[in-house]
DNA sequence: AAAAATACATACAGTATGCATGTAAATATC
DNA sequence: GATATTTACATGCATACTGTATGTATTTTT
């Protein structure tokens, strides 16, 4: 075992070479969308070749979704963090909102979940992606409201908040007053949790 | 002036090959998605050369743009066919509702309108598409519904119902029941209908 | 120590995009 | 009605990107 700090294990260098890649191509597909983006630039930025993102990833797409895999996983664990305390389930709603606003407002991450990923992924992908990196949140707060477990009707009502919610992200990313549509959204959610779901 | 069939004016050769560019542009943009038809394969399927193309619109963005305005306006005519003979303004709102889904069964449509549209042109080009192609008939509605003009925060709320109208088409595409997210829409609509916008 | 697997690096083939340049047909002008 | 000008294409080219094939240095296993 030699002590030279040219000497790596495959361990490290490929969590440092995996790491640059993913920062260099989120920091590009952020400012330029993915179809703008080359990988070119990409491993240029990273300062890395070709060859190694090419080691590591099937392909450019292949790139893509383990960057919107993080990201999607970091705004499901800011949501998760503001939700524990909460004491009733419908405090859990609010606070989960707001955090999903926070988590929302960080540069760029609009253009990659709502955006881009849904285009370059699929519909389908992205909610697995939204399914494995614990994006159920809404839905269980709702069940825990209600007062019961999740049944289809819950789980569709839950997806059509999550696409207002996701507008309103996008609404406020592009320059709308976010107190608009944070309110809109309350509201929303205190008019939906005072009415009794089964018809 | 000659009546040989070889003989056109103008207008109608520019007609014919616009037609034909767009049709066949909108049948492999729905078929592969945007970023997977290359100009090469839509002026094949248009029977027509690249050159024509790049005669008639600016950039491959700039056809794909004419595609989606023209879906665009589409499923707003169909809409607006449905809306006016509607009883009551909340007749209409029902009625419109079902003609949404009814136009965004259109084999395709929630492909170009829902990811690859704004994943490509942005969002507000999209609004300003829906807008100027008359897309504004759920805000018209809920304004005529609770009798006042639409103010920041009615457009507010109809962006956050339109954005759940488009997540339940995209799911009925998807294949989730269109019941389901039928009812849920329309159930969501009631609710929000007797309620009281105003804190 | 040798063998095998891993982590790259480099070169290449194929294809797409947008533009530049050329031509025929249509329309405007005189 | 002849000519000038504009319109509607057609074709070739320069550039750039993607994915793969192939080669090499390290690391890990045997």
């Amino acid at each position: 075992m030699q002590e030279n700090s040219s000497r790596r294990s495959n361990r490290d260098r490929t969590e440092e070479t995996r790491t640059a890649l993913l920062s260099a191509a989120r920091a590009l597909f952020i400012e330029k969308g993915y179809a703008d983006t080359g990988t070119p630039e990409i491993v240029k930025a990273a300062n890395v070749t070709r060859g190694a993102l090419y080691h590591h990833y099937r392909d450019k797409e292949d790139l893509f979704r383990a960057v919107i895999e993080r990201e999607a996983s970091m705004v499901s664990a800011e949501i998760g963090r503001s939700t524990v305390s909460a004491e009733t389930p419908f405090d859990a709603l609010a606070s989960g909102s707001e955090a999903y606003f926070d988590a929302m407002a960080t540069q760029g991450r609009t253009r990659l979940l709502l955006l881009d990923g849904p285009a370059v992924l699929g519909p389908e992908e992205m909610s697995r992606i939204d399914r494995e990196t614990g994006g159920g949140s809404l839905l269980e707060g709702l069940a825990a409201h209600f007062g019961r477990t999740p049944d289809p009707e819950m789980k569709t009502l839950a997806d059509l908040l999550s696409a207002a919610f996701d507008r309103a992200a996008l609404a406020i990313a592009h320059g709308a007053p976010r107190g608009n549509y944070e309110d809109a959204m309350a509201k929303l959610l205190r008019t939906l949790a005072s009415t009794d779901t089964r018809i």
